[in-house]
DNA sequence: CTGATCTACAACCATTTGGTTGTACGATAC
DNA sequence: GTATCGTACAACCAAATGGTTGTAGATCAG
């Protein structure tokens, strides 16, 4: 029985929750598209956003602390790069749901099949 | 240039906001993994966690207008079922990202290669 | 050294979130 | 009918979010 294998109690997945919290944010996601194309300073990305610097960098250190994106030192500026685990993480559970989608359906057909059969001589 | 195509201001997306937001939490996280399986009234849902109703019937609602799930009434009770096209949403920008991770990661490759070049005869 | 830049971080504020309890109402069971 | 079940919704509360301003420390340019 594949679907009891499902969390019986939604053990909490601080990593999960920060992950997807992190992308529902449109700035955040705009930050995680530029800087997983090419790198940007944090005032780099500051100055596209009509908000203040100390905005940015908070959005900036959530999507640090998810994943999606490192900082490293260079100079006095920070660079921030975008980091490709996280987002595969945040894939892979769409994925499983996607599949879990996919095997209903599969045993959905397969009902229908049974009944088919049963109809037939 | 595919990178500048990108949004320049983050248009406000409210759809994505709420799909990510709707699956920033483990409960919900878990409600749509078990509705996307099969089916389940709204005090079916909220006898699994260990909270009140009222906490579940509000859960319920952050995914309805996610478009992660429908609830059709059914006599007194109200079921919930899992809909496919807010997940594949989902999906689908996390598959674009991935998209551009790729182009960069080919677009470096490329640079590579001309620098192999340059340093042939 | 001086001044400008980039960053970090604290303090504050308004709004949202995730939870609670309580009340009300339609549908079902007896 | 009455009692019970499943739901909806309001009011309330603590904590988190998303933003601001202000201050202070490094680093670079002149």
């Amino acid at each position: 029985m594949v679907v009891d294998q499902l969390s019986p109690a939604p053990e909490k997945d601080l990593e999960l929750d920060r992950l997807f919290q992190a992308l529902a944010d449109a700035t955040r996601r705009d930050i995680v598209a530029r800087v997983t194309a090419g790198e940007y300073s944090v005032s780099g990305l500051a100055a596209l956003y009509a908000m203040s610097f100390a905005a940015v960098q908070k959005h900036v250190a959530v999507l640090e602390r998810a994943s999606l994106v490192t900082k490293e030192k260079r100079g006095r500026e920070q660079i921030v790069r975008g980091n490709h685990d996280g987002l595969q993480k945040a894939r892979h559970l769409l994925d499983e749901f996607e599949m879990i989608w996919r095997q209903r359906a599969a045993r959905i057909g397969d009902i229908l099949a049974e009944d088919d059969e049963r109809d037939l001589p």
